[in-house]
DNA sequence: ATAGTAATTGAAAGCGTTTACATCTTCGAT
DNA sequence: ATCGAAGATGTAAACGCTTTCAATTACTAT
């Protein structure tokens, strides 16, 4: 506008014209309490000599900043110990380099192996996470969904691909990415296995093994694409050799090394000839709490009852005898969520499916039947 | 100003007295890439015919806004689905509702359960929480506290009072509390137990039992106010008794199963009249370990070797034998800290320092020893 | 009715960044 | 030297809320 200006610039001048503002209550580095106060930009801009923007690009841009303005800037920050006010770049940027995870439990150690390697490998890209448990409820989840979209997150990992419609929903409107997790679906962006398909394998080793009366037990089914899938995969195995997996034989017991004990009282109740030779357990935990209850009893495992896992968990391996369990790469499964999420977030949308392979992992719980 | 307008409303009349603002982009409800943008707290004000003072009240102090005014207020919102933007929010009050926590490791079973009912309070009084893992290592912690301050949290929780120094003037400065968990201090806020006289007690124990060669092994000492005096109470037990503690017995170890594995097999490599008799770990991960490898060599547990571990994680119990262990109530430590932080971070430091009582647990790995 | 007080509401100034746009420099090419 | 283009910097307008202060309205007690 004003081309030449003497001490009074162009548009500080049209300020006297408009006198809108009547005192700015400005006074750098105190508070109104004396405290003083935390420096901000604008404060680390006068140390250095600069204006704000300039402090911002040398801060987030520092090619676009003249080496000497930057490195006089990044002194002028590092003596103030300038923290940026993420609250406000957030506004500002309308990111908030925030995801939410959401598992179902923290009480099944690999979400928290999942979770834990997706925490890492978003924490070298930038982002905080905010984690969450739904315990096993649709609605539980949707708040918490609610209340992370609230947050601002920029993106969100979920475990399955069971939710509340309202949650895609949602999650669409504020434009935040989905990353679904240890379930495959041709629909979403997803980071699984086929859970049917695993237990299905399972089945198999222990029918060509010579079981004939497999018993499956689970935690609830309900809205759960890994747990159903998962007896599925048993009833299928058998039904293909012309077997029927006993009603009796299907357990649902909410999940534990506690409710394992439970299925295997239901279990082994009955007489002998209708007893399983052979349980497929949901999780490791459950596998745990039967192999408990089996050796209070003197039930030999492998040799009367042979008995697997699912994922492998930590303690597995030293059980005696040590579990035969369908192994799921959790760390892996976490980090590539993270990886695909971010590709997601940036916008590059070149993921789909990443299938994971569950490993069945043959350790000392499984034996040929017994003769009869 | 101008009630009754046509097209142009009144604010954008007033651009044409006062030229400062180009243009105003604004074109409500719509984005410039024409994508419906989200409401925002003024979309409510118009639609309920009120300013956007009002809503901010409606919705943060129903009770000062007269009823009709609010369910106005709340019935505009919820039509249209407003959310509240948090960054907004956060850089407007200064606080973010966020509160952080660094565990040492999410794989101490421990840990997650304390971070677990923690979160659990910290949502119910509407936080959320950041939650990070520093592996034990102190630089590691420091830089994720930095930035969980960056992130505006209001309130952060940590594990053990042994952190850098730097650590406690950053907080300072920003005016953030910190709850000190798992281990006691008379100079922080803090929810915790006595380690030492934890292990102290286990150690009398065994001690009246007969037992005259203790051994301990525990994960890292090094900057680690809970296993370094878990040892001590073990030492110190034997000394009140003119007995000590060979080094050979006092083993460090990295934490996890594996690892308890191998400490058995040091632990007993030497002759039989050197051998421990009985070994108090810093974990129940450990103790397993250590159960699963003399189960392994046919070391009988408890008649051959006693075993008391720390923690009562949940797989001890249903282990064979089951295991002694000291219990720690983790899920108390959670709630117990949440609060107290919620306490120090609503500036009522009415708490000091809450005690809990770890208790011995008597199950089946513990004997008098053999007769020599 | 009427003054006085209490309860509601509105206007507008922040909160601390980012960023579009304008302005000013710098520098190579003429 | 001079012109342009490219590069560096500055200005100021957002971002969407909360909150102070003033203005308005609703009540209460005369």
């Amino acid at each position: 506008m004003v081309k030449p200006s003497g001490p009074v610039t162009g548009t500080q001048a049209l300020s006297t014209i408009n006198p809108e503002h009547p005192l700015p209550r400005k006074n750098r580095s105190s508070n109104s309490d004396g405290r003083t106060r935390l420096p901000v930009a604008q404060d680390v801009a006068e140390l250095a000599g600069v204006s704000i923007a300039t402090v911002s690009r040398a801060l987030n841009e520092p090619e676009k900043v003249r080496p000497v303005t930057r490195e006089a800037v990044m002194k002028a920050a590092a003596e103030l110990g300038f923290v940026l006010n993420s609250a406000a770049r957030a506004l500002s940027t309308r990111r908030s380099s925030t995801v939410g995870v959401i598992v179902p439990s923290y009480g099944n150690e690999v979400f928290v192996r999942a979770l834990s390697s997706f925490q890492r490998t978003m924490r070298a890209a930038g982002y905080q996470v905010l984690a969450a448990s739904s315990e096993y409820d649709l609605a539980t989840e949707m708040q918490e969904v609610a209340f992370l979209l609230q947050r601002g997150v920029d993106g969100l990992m979920l475990v399955g691909g069971i939710h509340d419609p309202a949650l895609y929903a949602r999650a669409e409107r504020s434009q935040v990415p989905i990353i679904q997790s240890f379930s495959l679906s041709d629909r979403e962006y997803c980071v699984g296995f086929d859970n049917r398909e695993a237990t299905f394998r399972a089945a198999n080793y222990l029918l060509d093994l010579g079981h004939k009366r497999l018993a499956v037990v689970t935690g609830t089914r309900e809205n759960n694409d890994r747990a159903a899938p998962r007896a599925e995969g048993v009833h299928l195995a058998m039904a293909e050799r012309g077997l029927k997996l006993s009603p009796a034989h299907d357990l649902i017991v909410s999940s534990g090394i506690v409710a394992g004990r439970d299925a295997f009282s239901q279990l082994m109740g009955g007489p002998e000839k209708q007893r399983p030779t052979a349980i497929i357990c949901g999780t490791d935990e459950i596998a745990l709490g039967i192999m408990s209850e089996a050796s209070e009893r003197g039930i030999d495992i492998p040799r009367a009852l042979s008995v697997i896992g699912f994922n492998d968990s930590s303690f597995s391996a030293v059980l005696s005898p040590p579990l035969t369990t369908i192994r799921v790469d959790a760390d892996e499964i976490g980090k590539s969520s993270a990886l695909a999420l971010l590709n997601l977030m940036g916008a590059r949308t070149t993921v789909q499916v990443t299938r994971i392979t569950p490993e069945l992992v043959l350790r000392g719980t499984v034996a040929p039947p017994e003769k009869l």
